[in-house]
DNA sequence: CACGGCTATCGATAGACGTT
DNA sequence: AACGTCTATCGATAGCCGTG
């Protein structure tokens, strides 16, 4: 009976050529990629910022504990050597400090993946001709895929930790009382107790290719 | 006869507790975290920045073209408040149903400043005026009332619960577990060391102990 | 503590095809 | 164009042992 498929083939190690299949192997290299980023934080605990641009030039990040907070602490602890890195973006990076950069993580992973979808050139061939009513800002969480969630959900476990402690700040200063000190109980959906790792995945967040406007 | 080893056996993806298995699997896994971004970057052509710090937290990092200029572009066009979308993130949420709209608090409540960080439109009537450079970066949550950040807190806790949910439903479809109950380690903590980088693979060599944190 | 090597498995994925 | 699915393989690696 002939078989569905002859199954997986060796491949050279050389740029693509085929178009198609370029896209294709990028894809699922690329989840493959980050999913050995992500089993790698879990497994060692270690800390790991990937960034990179695809073939088309689209943004792709991933971070634990956040793509901000690693490469910072990279620029920091490497500031000593030199760094080609401009100044002027070094500081402003330094300057969206954690406290901030959660808020802006959370901002970023959420709308990051719509954000890929909807931004530039992907927009104008890809869902131009379908209803853009209907597409891309249709189903949020939903469309989010795992690795995502857990960025989410990370990004607003630390935002809402940051929350707490201003909150808490604000009491010490008006001496009103913040009813979310380990919200976690709040919420049961799993059956016992989980350890919580954590890792970031952000996808093609802004960047289209060369032609668009910015 | 007798096998010289029983061969590979599956793993839980949760943190090695055994230092040294720990260790091994680290350094095997980092070797093979840089050898598929090497082979991605070969095969599509794409760049990519890999930073990170071990366990040890001893600084190793891979880069195609280099590690600067990948990071260097990355938060150049980072800084670049020139992407637009969220908005149709809201919107989106805003016409879907309650669990969603809680994002879309959270967003708008705590967002508008960040989001002029993605949103150049928004930027033009809300903060247009402000010099764009130092108004995204500065003040998220520092600036919320009382009362906001509750309702920020909130939100977050709805939200992440539909996100805890969604996960769960993605666990029985892909099998994946969702490690999200209570933050535990969201903040991790902050070594020193560094050592290395750029060009290839690099590993960090022995630790320096000075931590230079933020 | 970082690697090199070995074996038996587990996991990733090239190809081809279908779906949104 | 980006993903999901399926199959047959190829590649990565857990567990062990040894070396620098």
């Amino acid at each position: 009976m002939g078989r569905k498929s002859n199954g997986r083939k060796k491949v050279d190690m050389v740029k693509i050529q085929n178009e198609r299949n370029l896209q294709v192997t990028f894809s699922k290299r690329q989840n493959g990629l980050f999913k050995k980023a992500s089993e790698l934080c879990t497994l060692s605990g270690a800390e790991v910022a990937l960034v990179g641009f695809s073939p088309g030039n689209k943004v792709y990040s991933f971070g634990h504990p956040s793509v901000d907070l690693v490469i910072d602490r990279f620029l920091t602890e490497n500031s000593q050597p030199n760094i080609d890195v401009p100044n002027h973006l070094i500081e402003a990076h330094r300057n969206a400090n954690v406290r901030e950069i959660n808020m802006d993580e959370l901002i970023d992973k959420v709308g990051t993946l719509e954000m890929e979808r909807n931004r530039g050139k992907a927009l104008q061939r890809t869902w131009r001709d379908a209803t853009p009513d209907e597409r891309w800002w249709k189903a949020p969480i939903e469309n989010l895929n795992f690795f995502q969630l857990r960025e989410v959900a990370e990004a607003m476990e630390m935002t809402k930790k940051q929350c707490e402690i201003e909150a808490e700040h604000q009491q010490k200063v008006h001496g009103i009382a913040f009813p979310y000190r380990t919200l976690g109980s709040a919420l049961a959906p799993y059956g016992g107790a989980r350890e919580s790792s954590s890792n970031g995945f952000t996808f093609g967040s802004n960047r289209a290719s060369g032609s668009t406007s910015i």
